[in-house]
DNA sequence: GATTGCCGGTAACCCATGTTAAAGCGGTCG
DNA sequence: CGACCGCTTTAACATGGGTTACCGGCAATC
């Protein structure tokens, strides 16, 4: 089970093993790859299929007219990008690579099929999809009311946590394949500024960050630093949700 | 049909008059009076119901630590407060009245029923959401990119392209009932400086705001000011969306 | 092994916005 | 009627973060 979709779900549900073939399958059918900054939709497009993220990183990001750009979420390994899009007529942003990615593109006919036969899937994956808005929604909780620091160490956190649900990091450790112009666009600084927010939390030794690796040798001093509050990533779940109505 | 939702659902796709009646017995189902300034739902609680906004302003917000407080979104006539949060087990953040608020409660059962009995209420339900987390999405733009007279702008336009769309304007005219300091926990912005972005507003006569009325003389240049682009809210609608496999 | 381009790092200066404080201005309630 | 309260407005001052500009390392390319 190295699929990180079914790793992420499994944190909120228990899944039958006929589920987690359905899921393995899906994602073994619409493979694709792109390399380093490429668009996987773009702004004004039909969406056509939901994409699920196998490997590397991708983010959504939206440009104004006068070129400043803003990153408004990251996609890791098991993140879908828009659960039901194909619902609207045209994307109002669009999703690039941030590192070479492998990702499925999953037909809506296939979604719908898996809705109708698997209602604990289903269940699932809108919890996925209530994550990922809770995550927007903390966004702009940073974007609005926390420095740079903050911000900063609230973001690393968050990775990291996201990272360890699908097994993507080691100990402390992790991959930040992220350049800090990167860092910048998505929260609302200037790279200047990204730079020294970073060597400050590196000066306080919250975090240690050199080429792509982050390594956060005391996650809970961290987590202070940017009062980060895990709650919103709903990863504390209670055995089944899934009732007669399902 | 002053139904705020059935008006807001009808600029995504038409609804036979038996859809129509099936939302209005909804919500006139679980009905709750609040007066202003109190909790609808709080952080940390268990989420039951569905709760659906007939009249008044309420909005999503979140207090750190240190009493700092980021209000996330407006809700108006007509919004839902997310869309299938049951299966989360707690709030991550709280919804408050803004000002006196009628709404209707309506417990995870009729959902559930209305799912499988109206596909096509289901899909404009599902239409409205993706609407509301490209606004949150929208709120990440301006608070990472904008500057306070764009971002004041935008949000003065967004206001009131949803106010019209369930008929809450009048001409170039619409209720605004935010005091300024409940606008700077939204714009991430002191309340002194959205006093004087205000004033900047209105020197270059883009709004005339007095007591609670907002009024626009001329909406495109207030778009303009704020490269306000409405694509995000998704009302270009092009007949039915509907096919055979919903 | 020179050239180019990308990325991280620094420094000097500047401005948008925050902070603090205080005054004005209706409403409303006792 | 007077006192209070919530809200807006203004002013003086402080600062976090933006801008511009430049350096150096390093990897890819020829």
């Amino acid at each position: 089970m190295n699929n990180p979709l079914i790793r992420k779900l499994e944190k909120f549900t228990k899944l039958s093993s006929g589920e987690m073939q359905v899921l393995e399958q899906v994602a073994a059918e619409g493979l694709r790859q792109l390399g380093t900054r490429e668009d996987i939709i773009r702004e004004g497009d039909r969406p056509q299929a939901l994409n699920l993220i196998l490997s590397g990183w991708a983010c959504r990001y939206k440009h104004l007219e006068d070129g400043r750009r803003q990153i408004m979420a990251f996609f890791l390994p098991g993140d879908l990008c828009d659960n039901h899009v194909f619902v609207l007529r045209e994307m109002d942003h669009s999703v690039g690579t941030l590192t070479p990615v492998t990702f499925a593109q999953i037909p809506r006919r296939r979604i719908d099929e898996i809705t109708l036969s698997h209602p604990r899937v289903t269940q699932a994956l809108w919890w996925a999809s209530l994550v990922s808005t809770a995550i927007q929604r903390e966004w702009t909780v940073s974007l609005g009311q926390r420095d740079a620091l903050e911000r900063m160490a609230h973001l690393l956190c968050e990775l990291f946590v996201r990272l360890r649900v699908v097994g993507l990091t080691e100990e402390n450790r992790c991959e930040l394949p992220l350049t800090q112009a990167e860092l910048a666009d998505a929260m609302g600084l200037s790279t200047v500024h990204v730079n020294r927010t970073l060597q400050e939390l590196r000066a306080a030794k919250l975090i240690i960050l050199k080429g792509r690796t982050l390594t956060i040798p005391d996650l809970e001093a961290l987590q202070s630093a940017a009062q980060f509050n895990p709650n919103y990533l709903h990863l504390e779940h209670e055995g089944q949700h899934l009732d007669a109505n399902d």
